[in-house]
DNA sequence: ACAAACTTTCATTTCTTTCTGAAACTTCTA
DNA sequence: TAGAAGTTTCAGAAAGAAATGAAAGTTTGT
């Protein structure tokens, strides 16, 4: 062997195909379909919007699964349909903004997962109001923290929510100092 | 019907079960497997230790799966094994402070998923650091944003995580003022 | 050193989610 | 208004994740 560092040079495609499958499986820890993560990863790092069949192209991916995930896409927010004068295909753009991505992300989670749970949290409460004893304590007393501390980080999710890029920066600024 | 408000009275018991079914929901939305939730939510809310058989029964899992569960819970530090004198099972206690349970959450996510997510923006980065065109412009481009935005969350968790429960809610009142 | 008590593992099964591809549907053009 | 172009749906297939249960492995007490 040489002492050199293998300085393997790979084409733009090998590099961006591997960043999507990686984005995608990432997306499916997160509770997050992969082929949903790969299409909107795709669509961040390509310099012009897609139409389905180049989407399914480039992911090799069925006609069906490319269309109900783009579709999901443009539901979040993730992604817009872009018409092109003269063509009867849609096209489809992603969100390129961090930040913005950041907000639609963080605004979803919190209705479909923070809410819910506060709801939760609060019947279990409600409905142990009367009960006493041991076990009733413990249980409300736990659920209680829960809630106080879940509600505590919707707040704070809430004022994020509100914030543009610059003043989530100075924010964020007084965080890390 | 009368104008009642039907005021249904349920036992501890069947609040409970409901409340340990829909956190183990939340949980697999988050990529999280179900049982191990439904156990931690189950050790969260009752007074006393638990041992294997009586989170089986508890549940209605297989032995297997109420095991490998719990360990992975230790694992996590979510879960302490006690010793009881005298006794040769193993008994499981959860941490219940809902602060250090979120920290732990906290740094494991980073670990498995902020971490890995970094080293491929950055190898991304790198790998096409020769490469010219718009193509590639595009692609360099938005992997960097992405990069910033990343190890900038990065750093507020890596921040957070350094903070005990008072400081937190002191900073937490700066954000929320 | 035996056996009872308990823990761990893992091949198989079951359950859940995701994907495919073809058919149905809609819209546009001539 | 026929048919070409494009979109949507969905039943069945495939893939993936999680659960079971029985067998193997450990530890403890006598």
């Amino acid at each position: 062997m040489n002492g050199e560092h293998q300085n393997t040079t790979r084409s733009l495609d090998e590099i961006k195909d591997d960043f999507i499958a990686q984005w995608g499986a990432f997306g499916s820890q997160w509770g997050i379909n992969r082929t949903m993560a790969q299409i909107h990863a795709l669509l961040m790092v390509v310099p012009d919007a897609m139409n389905t069949d180049e989407v399914m192209d480039n992911l090799t991916i069925s006609r069906g699964n490319a269309h109900t995930n783009l579709k999901e896409l443009v539901n979040w927010g993730l992604v817009r349909i872009i018409v092109k004068k003269g063509e009867r295909k849609e096209y489809f753009e992603a969100e390129k903004d961090v930040w913005r991505i950041f907000i639609i992300i963080l605004r979803e989670r919190q209705r479909r997962e923070i809410d819910p749970a506060l709801e939760l949290l609060r019947n279990c409460q409600d409905e142990t109001k009367g009960l006493h004893g041991i076990g009733a304590e413990t249980f409300r007393n736990q659920v209680k923290e829960l809630e106080t501390f879940v509600s505590f980080a919707r707040n704070v999710g809430g004022k994020v929510d509100k914030l543009s890029y610059g003043p989530a920066m100075k924010l964020a600024a007084k965080v890390l100092g």
